[in-house]
DNA sequence: TCTGGGGTCCTAGGACCC
DNA sequence: TCTGGGGTCCTAGGACCC
């Protein structure tokens, strides 16, 4: 048993918007997220398409998040749309807005869209009595400003206020619950299933399982030289977040520096490796762009392709100067696949990520040397002046008007989903 | 009835250097 | 005959998150 005193002890939110895009999406139909039947699915016409948000009544009928359209029953009663991307994007910014009234920006921490945590321990003084009281004032102001339903969770630590938040607040009427750390042994260890725990999912607890651990009070009191052993790095964790430990602070966190970007799709079907060019072609062109924006170069590209049975394979490569060039992505990759993957196979998914990305004042002048790179420079120069200008699909290179090419009918997607 | 898209972080083995 | 050790970087592949 820790001895908690010696703990570092914060008053930490964890606010997570419930059912969000759903409840965005019943908001602009005019009708109330917790009586109607919605959910948002990736894309309405694939019958295998994901469920990435479903409102409260309609997850009593067993439909959750990652659930399959297939799997939801066609009823007059239940509606199934595409999603608003844009608009839930602009909800969250609204949400974000309100949060900072109540804390200095150091003090907050988008973790994604629909969730977010603050750490009250400085401002709180501001605004309420007790913690509790100042959940209770956060969540109807962001329901009276945005017509949204926020869960709460309240901890000691930033880990104790999501274990409070998935496991209690959720659940609750009330949507606030709180776990200090003397709550940890009554309340975190009773829990099980272990995958329903941040942090561990089925492949993990089927391992632990297979040790004798059902509970979190189990994971708490197995000797930790043993999950460190067997897990690494992840078994310390995992035994110092069962016993409710977690010493990060929010604001000495510092400035948050993005290790990658990625672009990833699921294709439309199935596809042969000559036809991928056009898909590489786009990708890379809106991986160059978003790097030129931050003044980035991507020292390592990795690109994925999984075949139509499900099969991954990956391969990176690192340039040691680093490059923001589209075309220097292209060819890298096209190589790789043109090179290493079967083509007689069909192909299904494709992912390119960029990743060890140094600042673009850090390059070494020798590249521009170079006169097709120079060239090559102020041909993507002129491509994102005018996407600026004109928008995404203004200008693109021919090969994307081809057949195989998916940027025009994907020119109204945000980050894949409709706008 | 094939599939969301964007991420972070870890590991094991190998190459290379001193 | 039978192998140095430590550090750093790269690669391929996983696990997990929303």
């Amino acid at each position: 048993m820790y001895n908690y005193h010696l703990c570092t002890k914060r008053l930490v939110l964890c606010i997570d918007q419930k059912s969000f895009f759903a409840s965005v999406s019943c908001i602009l139909k005019g009708l109330d997220p917790l009586t109607t039947k919605l959910a948002v699915v990736a894309d309405t016409k694939r019958k295998g398409s994901v469920v990435l948000a479903a409102t409260p009544p309609l997850k009593q009928l067993g439909i959750k998040t990652g659930s399959r359209l297939f799997e939801i029953p066609s009823r007059s009663d239940i509606y199934i749309i595409n999603p608003s991307m844009k608009t839930y994007l602009t909800y969250a910014q609204r949400i974000t807005e309100i949060a900072l009234r109540y804390v200095a920006p150091e003090d907050f921490h988008q973790y994604s869209v629909d969730e977010f945590f603050i750490d009250m321990t400085d401002s709180l003084h501001l605004f309420s009595k007790t913690i509790e009281e100042f959940a209770q004032l956060l969540k109807t102001t962001i329901y009276e400003d945005t017509g949204i339903h926020c869960a709460i969770g309240i901890g000691d630590n930033v880990l104790l206020s999501k274990l409070a938040l998935d496991f209690e607040a959720k659940h609750h009427p009330t949507g606030v619950a709180r776990i200090q750390y003397h709550d940890v042994p009554s309340r975190l260890w009773p829990l099980k299933p272990l995958s329903d725990f941040w942090g561990i999912n089925k492949r993990t607890e089927r391992k632990l399982n297979k040790r004798g651990i059902f509970t979190i009070g189990d994971l708490a009191q197995y000797p930790y030289e043993y999950l460190k052993r067997d897990f690494g790095i992840i078994g310390v964790d995992l035994h110092l977040h069962a016993n409710g430990i977690d010493e990060s602070i929010i604001r000495e966190k510092g400035e948050i520096f993005k290790p990658s970007i990625s672009k990833s799709q699921i294709l439309m079907r199935d596809y042969k490796v000559e036809e991928l060019k056009a898909i590489i072609i786009e990708h890379a062109e809106v991986l160059g762009y978003r790097l030129r924006r931050k003044s980035l170069l991507a020292r390592t590209i990795k690109c994925s392709i999984g075949y139509s049975d499900g099969e991954k394979i990956a391969k990176q490569q690192t340039i040691n100067d680093g490059t923001d060039l589209t075309e220097k992505i292209v060819s890298v990759v096209w190589k790789y696949i043109y090179q290493h993957v079967d083509h007689h196979r069909m192909i299904r998914t494709v992912s390119i990520s960029l990743t060890g990305l140094i600042p673009k004042s850090e390059q070494q002048m020798t590249l521009f040397d170079d006169s097709t790179d120079l060239k090559q420079g102020i041909i993507d120069q002129t491509m994102d002046r005018i996407k600026e200008k004109y928008g995404q699909t203004a200008v693109m290179r021919g090969t994307a008007y081809g057949q195989s090419g998916t940027a025009l009918e994907r020119k109204n997607l945000i980050a894949g989903h409709k706008k």
